[in-house]
DNA sequence: AACCACCGACCGTGTGGTCGGTCGGTATAT
DNA sequence: ATATACCGACCGACCACACGGTCGGTGGTT
């Protein structure tokens, strides 16, 4: 005796689902950079997009996919910044895209959110986003690896420099002022800092 | 007509509680390190230490009170090493001394782990962690801005150094190290790569 | 008798995910 | 021109489970 369900009348006509899918991907953009992948729910994510949880997850067969999705987004909008028009930037050029990355990011606290929340929950083996991250930071560290060594090989950085090391510490700086912005954003600049970073690098390394 | 509840036989003598309390303290600062704040559970710790969720919450009446625990005592075990014997370190000391704690950091990689995840989750404003965090932050800020004006004081650091700056990207060094290390564990080795930034330093502002 | 350490049962809430269904639109057959 | 078949988008109801936390106890020690 299962009373016939009851449904809403349509309150405006259903949207091209791209549409949709595409709303979802910013919005679990924002909400995984304010309470992390873990600390963000279906339900959230599918109620700022103006869909139902099963709506959203007709889209996304699961939170994975989704976080997935918004991996895949990111890395679509940043890829082609670092590789630069005529092939990528060599020598200190690359530091100075590495600046731009940076100057770019601090306009955009929600997407370095994101990624602070994400590197630091997947370093567990087990987190979705696990591999992701990994590569992430391989990829990176070999583009400015080879940056420097093309810049050792133009003479623009001295033989001495140790390498390994440079770009350990250039990517740590990185990430280690995106956590105290994200701490006390209006108290630095992390454009500012990452400059003065830099600088130092070269008084150091250069010519 | 609620039934009699049966107790299993107490399978050993409790134990004096300090004991169990402190084990409860070491546990959850492993877990909380492996899998964050938010994504471990009372019950999971409770199992680890060898109680029933509800004899650990005895000791802790909440889940955040436990983590208050766990953040004590890490400012117990660290508080002193920072500050030194006869009065906090100045000038390069100071960076010694810091290098000193990355090497010690180097052994306890759930330390390490606790720190990073617990950085990043407690970003956000309403998280338990979020004043213990920011406090953590402005201390070593504080205590690493006076060693430096002190070794200018004494001609040890160049007067024209960023003092604000070295500060900071010294920071953020640690920390993004920190979190290299976690995903790379074998690949590097962060006491390495912090020498190879002070030294760096000492170049450039040195003397 | 009082106290302490501890436990089992239970509760309300929130979780990710499934299921069967409705609806508008479009391609096709007649 | 109309009927039919199908599809993608979406929804409400529901589920099993895990969560943090409460409550009323037991059993040993003092």
């Amino acid at each position: 005796m299962s009373v016939p369900p009851r449904y809403r009348a349509r309150s405006r006509v259903d949207v091209s689902g791209e549409e949709s899918r595409a709303k979802a991907v910013a919005v679990a953009t924002e909400l995984f950079a304010l309470t992390g992948f873990k600390g963000t729910s279906v339900a959230a994510v599918a109620a700022r997009t103006g869909l139902s949880q099963s709506g959203l997850l007709h889209h996304f067969p699961s939170k994975a996919a989704l976080l997935t999705a918004v991996l895949e987004e990111r890395d679509r909008q940043d890829g082609d910044f670092l590789a630069g028009s005529a092939g990528p930037p060599l020598g200190w050029a690359a530091f100075d895209a590495l600046g731009a990355l940076v100057a770019r990011n601090s306009t955009r606290p929600h997407l370095v959110g994101l990624f602070v929340r994400l590197a630091a929950e997947a370093t567990e083996p087990a987190h979705p986003a696990h591999g992701w991250v990994q590569e992430h930071y391989s990829g990176l560290r070999r583009w400015l690896t080879d940056a420097v060594h093309a810049g050792q090989a133009r003479g623009e950085i001295s033989q001495d420099a140790p390498v390994g090391s440079l770009v350990r510490m250039t990517i740590a700086v990185v990430d280690g002022l995106q956590q105290q912005w994200l701490l006390h954003p209006d108290e630095m600049s992390m454009t500012a800092e990452f400059e003065a970073f830099t600088a130092t690098l070269r008084a150091r390394w250069g010519r």
